[in-house]
DNA sequence: GCTCAAATCCAAAGCGCTTTGGAATTCCAT
DNA sequence: ATGGAATTCCAAAGCGCTTTGGATTTGAGC
């Protein structure tokens, strides 16, 4: 059933048909009635692929993810990230087009992408420090939204991002705090800006208190488990190992957990552990307590906040201004962390 | 730049040159050449959405998820698989279209995506015992492919799964060759196909041996860290608790290994556990040897081999036949898993 | 040089929708 | 009645590609 034969069977030309369907003035309110009885009655649903070629609009969203060999990026955060960028886009009307490449296809994809108008935006992830995907992007004209920042980009862009500098700094001086004077960090693959900034944040932390960094106690590397399992281990068997642990997601987190019960060590008393949670639905940081003491930022809402500023981007007649938000993480306090006895000023009993 | 405009460039039809970037045979060698270049050069890409309309095809696979509340399929394995198929999707022109519906809406998504011609078939997910989804797409007439089974559907289709019964009798049966007699079970949601068939494996091995099973041992849930970590708790605090566990998954183990340390149990040793394992990246079990005792298959092959079996569909001529596969999960043995002394026959010394 | 077949090319008709620019009708106020 | 505005409808022209059916050119064989 197309719009011809509907119209044919309701006796109006396909003009009008096509009009009361999309909810123009210009038809009476009766007729659109019938029309909309009729549609319903024999099922009838507009051609998505003529309605776009006439239309101009693909109503879908673009997603290229680079298939490096164990990505990160799209694994641990994507899922969730998908997840609610998909709820804005199905509560608008769009869908989401996904195209994992090479990362030597990355910038045909999207060339092919905005120029075959297979999509309408894109969702930009995991910026580097200077990346030059963004240049493209604005080169071949195309509305877009980064989930993350490009420090190093002197483009205009719309982009979204947590406040990972804050977030590394708050959760470095919490640790200092209670005493901690050795302090690691297992950060992210640093060539992404988001690790940049935490890595900042973490010594910003020290530099304001005159503390210098011990560069052994400063690791980098993809979110997994056993990179935090054996850097733990490694870390621990320094001459002067770490007293607390600063841990770029729940994931490594969790190998830290482990190389700690290994070695005979209890989490909050022996070592204490911080990490960043992007509250994952399927792995949350405890089910009633937070199990470690965490910053938190939910990727999800991230997720779904980057499809509302892309669609608005996209639908917004002209020019639509380059729009920024900048979320501060949240502070969890869970078990993970306590005071270092050692290194604190003892008053005797 | 378009057709249209392209051609005139080149003097030539826009029939001449659309057959000429299709590789059809009626086209001079010399002409194909010189019409490629100048595709090239002026940077010539067809209107997918206008091809799309010509050609009745989308080059584009559906996917469709439920968005319940914490829904497991979305999370846990969801990135895994769909980093597989679309590996398969871009080799061969295909993108991925994906949609997150509510529940209530994932008939009407269905049936919108395929009568509008937006996608040219799909990927089924999840599957339950009895699942209406499958009669639906039949009905629709559109190619698709069944990621594991629906044992209570009479209705023919395509399908790729695991052998879980198989998979978990055989995991059963270790840890009862082990000498371990009140095993436990900590299943998924037993309204998955995939989860009911896994508890046959567990049942049947002890049905063999006429081992009588309690009920109490079998629990059933998402396969959530915090599910796995809270059933342990539970059972280690019954009368009679169990000597070894039965897992789901490598994420509810975890929690079975949190609530173990805790409670100063050493897995392998005084509990033991073996999980399935779908090889996530981003989650391997251990870097090395692995770090539980499992039975394997990688869900990322599965979403390649399922998007390889749709295409075929898809692109065959007329009906293609339904294709079906099973595959053996593979058994790793790690340190997990060890034989129960108190169980045992002990010989005095 | 001529015939017939093979090799090349092209005009035009879709694919199924939206949208422009009127035409036809209705409704008031005069 | 009647002019003019409002309302309601529609024919036809795209959107940019593919494909049919036929026209034109080339080449081989005699």
């Amino acid at each position: 059933m197309n719009l011809k034969e509907l119209s044919g069977h309701l006796g109006l030309s396909q003009t009008t048909v096509s009009r009361a369907l999309n909810g123009y003035s210009d038809v009476k309110a009766s007729t659109r009635v019938r029309v909309v009885a009729a549609a319903k009655e024999h099922n009838y649903l507009p051609n998505s692929r003529a309605k776009a070629l006439a239309t101009g609009r693909a109503m879908s969203i673009g997603h290229v993810i680079p298939r490096t060999a164990q990505h990160e990026l799209v694994n641990t955060i994507f899922a969730d990230f998908i997840a609610g960028a998909s709820e804005t886009y199905s509560a608008r009307g769009y869908d989401l087009r996904m195209v994992t490449v090479n990362d030597a296809d990355e910038f045909a994809t999207y060339e092919r992408l905005a120029n075959t108008g297979a999509v309408d935006g894109f969702v930009l992830h995991g910026p580097s420090h200077d990346d030059k995907r963004i240049k493209l992007l604005n080169d071949l004209n195309v509305p877009f939204v980064v989930h993350g920042r490009s420090s190093n980009c002197d483009q205009p862009y719309s982009w979204l991002d947590v406040n990972n500098r804050s977030a590394f700094k708050r959760a470095t001086d919490l640790l200092l705090d209670l005493g901690h004077t050795r302090v690691a960090l297992l950060n992210g693959d640093e060539s992404m800006d988001f690790a940049i900034r935490r890595r900042e944040g973490f010594t910003l932390a020290h530099e304001q208190r005159g503390l210098a960094i011990d560069a052994t106690l400063m690791h980098s590397n993809e979110m997994s488990e056993p990179y935090g399992f054996e850097t733990t281990r490694q870390l621990m068997a320094l001459d002067a190992p770490p007293t607390a642990i600063v841990a770029s997601a729940l994931i490594p987190a969790l190998g830290i957990q482990r190389a700690a019960h290994e070695l005979g060590l209890k989490i909050g008393r022996d070592l204490s552990v911080i990490c960043f949670d992007d509250a994952l639905s399927y792995f949350p940081n405890g089910s009633g307590a937070p199990l470690f003491t965490a910053t938190r930022s939910s990727v999800r809402d991230a997720g779904l906040r980057c499809g509302t500023l892309l669609i608005d981007q996209i639908e917004a007649a002209d020019d639509a201004p380059v729009v920024t938000e900048l979320w501060e993480a949240e502070l969890v306090v869970g078990g993970s962390t306590g005071p270092n006895f050692a290194g604190m000023p003892r008053r005797e009993a």
